[in-house]
DNA sequence: TGTACATCAGTGAACGCGCGTTCACTGATGTAC
DNA sequence: TGTACATCAGTGAACGCGCGTTCACTGATGTAC
């Protein structure tokens, strides 16, 4: 028979989830460094000194939430390196990809952009390191591409970081388009598109000066 | 003879400047969202209730400083664009004037990457508009250009937001290289240039892109 | 299976503290004559 | 130039409030026999 968690342990992973879930929620409109861990466990129902027995403090949430919301965007990255195709075929399977992603994953992807640059130093050193191996690993998937013969390995990492940086700003662009027009439904879908009709445009022109960066 | 200003006024500006500066100093470690009115008023050496002779709320004075921050960068951003010369060398001069521009304004650089994503609403919405306009003019002095000859208004305004944006995340990589090597003055300095050398290298992508955009 | 003890996630009360905001005030600066 | 009154930037005390952290506790879950 397979393991199972205990009930006790399965009851104290749901709370701090349950936790990683409020914080997540409240951070839509404020930064990580003004969350209070009262509201945290407010908005949860359980005592502020439950907190404790998951997090030393509101930062080392926030290092949890970057794992999380980073495993999730990472899949998304993998799903973008195999497409294969012609250059606009795979541009517009990118593009696609992030606007899924953003649909599906909002908070993290508003967490990301806010945090990145953010003020609380732990959070934005994990972000950080993330984003480099996603970078690492873009770079990798690109020197095994005929395309990119004859690139030096720090060619490839700027490129890779292109795209990286690219994806996480596209992200962030599509949900300030979504917030901007408020209520109006029709004007955030066509702000929505006009946002992935940018990133496409910029996709195209980074192929572009790809394509000939050997000339 | 020339009009000055009443020793009260002039008085004024000082306290509120001061204010500013102490704020803008306080973020190194902090996002706006988390700053206390009682912190500010404190650094400066006035009591709390002389804040609201200068500022509504915290928020009120995140703007004001948004103001100041963009301010400073418009100044090198029209700097770069009245760069004449070949590509390489308009490169070089860019990037030369983003490095001199985050030695002397890292404080306001520091702030406007926090804040443009960060979680005070009038803050980010003030930065995008600002942001916004500095593309514009972008894209005006690449329509004079007669290497954009042919390129609609959407594709001028697309390359000039890539520029912008690559300005503000360049700047905010080198503020970054410069305190990730703490203490250490030559790690620092290698950390910059490596930074430097990305950022002439993306920008000679681009470049590329935009010369073979229309073929 | 049943019993006795150990573990430990979550409780609830308490603490000292700094917060934002208000208010009547003070005294230097500005203005009218 | 001098005087009498108005303005208003900054004061200092007070307020109620929510904060992070501590602590001994409870009672369900886990474990050993």
């Amino acid at each position: 028979m397979s393991h199972t968690l205990g009930i006790r342990q399965a009851q104290k992973q749901k709370t701090r989830q349950a936790l990683l879930d409020a914080a997540l929620g409240l951070l839509e409109h404020q930064s990580l460094s003004s969350l209070g861990l009262r509201e945290a466990t407010r908005a949860v129902g359980v005592a502020p000194a439950a907190f404790y027995r998951h997090f030393k403090d509101t930062a080392d949430l926030g290092v949890a939430l970057v794992e999380e919301a980073l495993g999730s965007l990472h899949e998304t990255i993998r799903a973008a390196i195999v497409t294969t195709g012609g250059s606009d075929e795979r541009i517009d399977r990118a593009v696609d990809l992030i606007a899924a992603h953003v649909r599906a994953h909002p908070a993290h992807v508003r967490f990301i952009a806010r945090e990145r640059h953010g003020g609380v130093a732990p959070v934005r050193a994990a972000i950080g390191v993330q984003l480099r191996r996603f970078a690492d690993e873009v770079a990798e998937a690109l020197g095994a591409d005929p395309e990119s013969g004859g690139w030096s390995a720090a060619d490839l990492r700027m490129l890779a970081g292109v795209y990286v940086d690219h994806m996480v700003m596209t992200a962030s662009a599509i949900l300030e388009a979504g917030a901007g027009a408020d209520g109006d439904e029709e004007a955030a879908r066509r702000a929505e598109e006009a946002v992935l009709a940018t990133a496409r445009r910029q996709l195209r022109l980074v192929t572009l000066g790809r394509r000939h960066w050997l000339d």
